[in-house]
DNA sequence: AGAATTTATGAATACACCTCATATTTCGAA
DNA sequence: TTCGAAATATGAGGTGTATTCATAAATTCT
């Protein structure tokens, strides 16, 4: 913690709030929920055990403010970085993207969120729960738009596919943690947003066309029926 | 020479495990890992305090075997589902179906599972990884089958259908269970098989239904076979 | 039966969250 | 500048819970 000589008293307890706070956000990220201690906390923020207790009322509550604090980056950089594309699909892929490079960054903060809110009852109508609420909606707001231009799939209700956006990720993003496969990330990426993005303008590299496969099946067909005529005529 | 009434002594030892299992069950459901004690596992089991520990190495490893217990289960009735039924799609349908109410009536064993493999180094080629990865595969082996029979989508990588299929069920049950929506279940998992089966009641739509790998082969095949029969007629 | 081994007990220990009596610092009024 | 009240900080101790361990009971073996 490091105080400026010209600080208020308002900001001197501002700036260890956020020392506990930025102690708190580092040593969750290293250990985790249940392997981190008040204890430890307390002297990397530079200050007594007790005094932890003066700025929030409990490891859970703490672990909560990170939590936020979380979310309001990672909201305010999803919609920035949203307003500065212009197609529904461009946008789509840099949510996608950017949930997934935050998550991959930041996984142990997220894991705390069932902890900290076990209770479901509180959970609703929690801040957390508006936090949550408020980043999602990012993506309504994009398949709303989509929907309606018709490049994203309309059959299929805006908060079903919220659930099936955000939750392919959060288990993708674990598997693929678990068995080293970074790499793949952007694979996966297109692949899911090829399920819900009506897309017949850009062919993804990964993928191959429906429909151009089937017409070369078409024209194979064709060019062995040809075949077949000319060598029943010799034959007859 | 092995004694018979080893088997009484051992039978009554297992007896004493089930029911320290079948307790911490019970407990860890209703409350949860964290405000669940080792304490009233061991009065509701019937023994003393330190009796449990001769049976489990600690209160995460008890947790551990109760999740074990239930992927076992949760898998043999999805298998079993699974097999009574004949076309994939009613398959996937059972095993999506199967995979909801599992994880609504026991959700607060399947939330403990980040709790108790914190490590994802030790996670890997652990028990639970094991017993996850036999589950899983149960769908794996439907999106093979589907993929070759042109049931399922080809252009998706099956373990990323996987990742799809089960994280979009397991977060979507969360927002469903925080939002009292119990009822909109069916209708998510309409939705998510929508967006993974072929759809072969709209021939409207403008991609081929049997534009997929294994049709294309079939019918490479097919015109080939034609081929080989009519030379091998004029060769004699 | 009596020794040896296995199994069970619950009091004691360890550890972490959290409280609170006390101390220190801050700041405005005299 | 001084002083006292209010705000802030401290860390030893309280509390609850996981875990251990010396001891006892039960079981099996000789």
């Amino acid at each position: 913690m490091q105080k400026l000589k010209t600080s208020t008293r308002r900001e001197k307890v501002e700036q260890k709030e956020d020392a506990i706070i930025e102690a708190a956000r580092r040593i969750f990220m290293e250990k985790g929920f249940a392997k981190t201690t008040m204890a430890e906390i307390a002297r990397q923020s530079g200050v007594a055990d007790g005094t932890v207790y003066l700025y929030f009322k409990n490891k859970e509550a703490l672990a909560r403010t990170v939590i936020s604090d979380f979310y309001r980056r990672l909201t305010e950089r999803a919609q920035s970085g949203v307003d500065g594309l212009g197609s529904v699909q461009d946008q789509l892929r840099f949510l996608a993207s950017h949930h997934m490079e935050s998550i991959m960054n930041e996984h142990r903060i997220l894991e705390m969120l069932p902890i900290v809110s076990a209770e479901i009852d509180s959970y609703r109508g929690s801040e957390l729960f508006d936090l949550n609420k408020n980043y999602v909606i990012i993506f309504d707001r994009l398949v709303k738009v989509g929907q309606a231009s018709g490049a994203v799939k309309s059959t299929v209700a805006p908060w079903i596919l919220r659930d099936i956006f955000f939750g392919s990720m959060d288990y993708g993003f674990k598997t693929m943690m678990i068995g080293n496969r970074r790499k793949d990330i952007s694979r996966f990426i297109d692949d899911l947003l090829g399920l819900i993005i009506v897309d017949t303008s850009k062919p993804n590299q990964h993928h191959y066309n429906d429909g151009t496969l089937g017409n070369l099946a078409d024209r194979f067909e064709a060019a062995a029926s040809r075949l077949e005529t000319m060598i029943e005529k010799r034959a007859g």
